[in-house]
DNA sequence: AAGTCGGGGAG
DNA sequence: CTCCCAGACTT
């Protein structure tokens, strides 16, 4: 027998307690209930809803579940897709590893848990790509596990219900936070509660001009009680984003056009890409052959997390001989760096950068005639 | 503890 | 432009 403790503590309060019973009573007239992940919820729709929710908000999650879990109807479904299928669903929502750790984590729960998506918190914690919050929104969405969670929602509720000092960057807040959840979070009702948290968070205590006047926790907000909910919680320090350029090289034959895979690690990580270069002279020196024609589209910037991405696309056109018409379209291996020609005309399914598709949609305007030759980037 | 990972919504 | 979003992982 054992007394395994948790370093992870569980939902603590009544739901009699004056929080949890106020919050419960919004949330019956006003929650969120017709989202697509709260349908007959499964165990990994809730899973997939809330990696694709990190950092993302719900209006652009949504076309995003939609696609993935008609394409992916189960779990195995996604751990027996190539992972370039995967990317491709993801293409355009960012935080590419969210998209790797799923798969990988998809293939875990086939090889390691018979296909079932585990129900134990310690099991789930250990799929790639679920921390404690996630771990504990599925099992208490799912099945009501007394599991408290802390999202940027719940931060801020929270930050401003006990007027908490500090950026949750910072490991004493973050850990301040979540002794709160957990006091406040709770025994029954885990699923409903939770979601009342994020949603009062998205709809009511929002980050600027707060509703409080329909807050139901507005009578105990020392934030409100303070006039203060400017302060609350407080704002990470910013630094500017450094700036960067690149040029991208658009290596075009007819109707391909070369790209790369990227390393899995690092920005866009396993995704397809133009071969991308410091400067002209070293994108000039890997050309194929001399006296190509070099054509610069118009540059874009792309913004980052933590830098700026200053983005000058280069349009070089191989003329299309005979021999040229051989593009093998195989797909690379999984070797890094694997080039493959990209078809306008037939585009396979991979995983492509927003900049990069952006870039390829203009392209394929031009190669189909519908723009008159028009190109955008020009 | 700090840095690395996208892209977009909203102001 | 700024700020941040149902965060997790790496160093």
């Amino acid at each position: 027998m054992t007394t395994s403790k948790s370093p992870f503590p569980l939902a603590q309060a009544n739901v009699n307690d004056p929080f949890a019973s106020s919050v419960l009573a919004w949330f019956e007239q006003y929650g969120r209930k017709h989202l697509p992940w709260q349908q007959h919820k499964t165990l990994y729709g809730v899973w997939l809803s809330e990696v694709m929710l990190q950092q993302t908000q719900v209006t652009t999650v949504i076309p995003y579940f939609e696609r993935f879990i008609q394409r992916f109807p189960t779990i195995a479904d996604l751990a027996n897709a190539s992972i370039d299928e995967v990317l491709h669903l993801w293409t355009g929502l960012g935080y590419y590893a969210r998209a790797r750790n799923l798969h990988k984590a998809a293939q875990t729960v086939r090889d390691e848990f018979g296909g079932q998506f585990p129900t134990n918190f310690e099991d789930v914690l250990g799929l790639t790509g679920v921390g404690r919050s996630t771990a504990g929104a599925i099992l208490s969405s799912v099945l009501n596990a007394p599991y408290p969670i802390l999202d940027g929602n719940v931060k801020r509720v929270l930050s401003r219900y006990f007027a908490v000092e500090g950026w949750s960057g910072e490991k004493a807040v973050e850990n301040k936070l979540w002794d709160l959840t957990a006091c406040v979070t709770p025994t029954d009702q885990v699923a409903d509660f939770n979601q009342a948290m994020m949603d009062l968070g998205a709809m009511v205590c929002v980050r600027t001009k707060p509703k409080c006047t329909i807050c139901p926790l507005s009578k105990q907000c020392e934030a409100n009680r303070l006039q203060a909910w400017m302060q609350f919680p407080a704002k990470k320090p910013k630094k500017t984003l450094p700036e960067r350029t690149s040029y991208f090289l658009v290596l075009k034959q007819g109707s391909y056009v070369l790209l790369e895979k990227r390393d899995a690690k690092g920005i866009w990580g396993g995704l397809f890409a133009f071969p991308q270069f410091d400067d002209l002279e070293t994108l000039k020196r890997s050309l194929p052959t001399e006296n190509l024609q070099i054509l610069p589209l118009i540059a874009f910037r792309h913004t980052f997390s933590h830098f700026h991405l200053n983005i000058i696309p280069i349009l070089v056109e191989i003329p299309v001989t005979q021999v040229a018409e051989k593009h093998g379209n195989d797909m690379p291996s999984v070797s890094s760096k694997a080039e493959y020609w990209y078809d306008l005309q037939q585009p396979h399914e991979i995983g492509l950068a927003t900049p990069v598709k952006r870039i390829l949609d203009e392209l394929t305007l031009t190669e189909t005639g519908f723009n008159h030759g028009t190109n955008h980037l020009l």
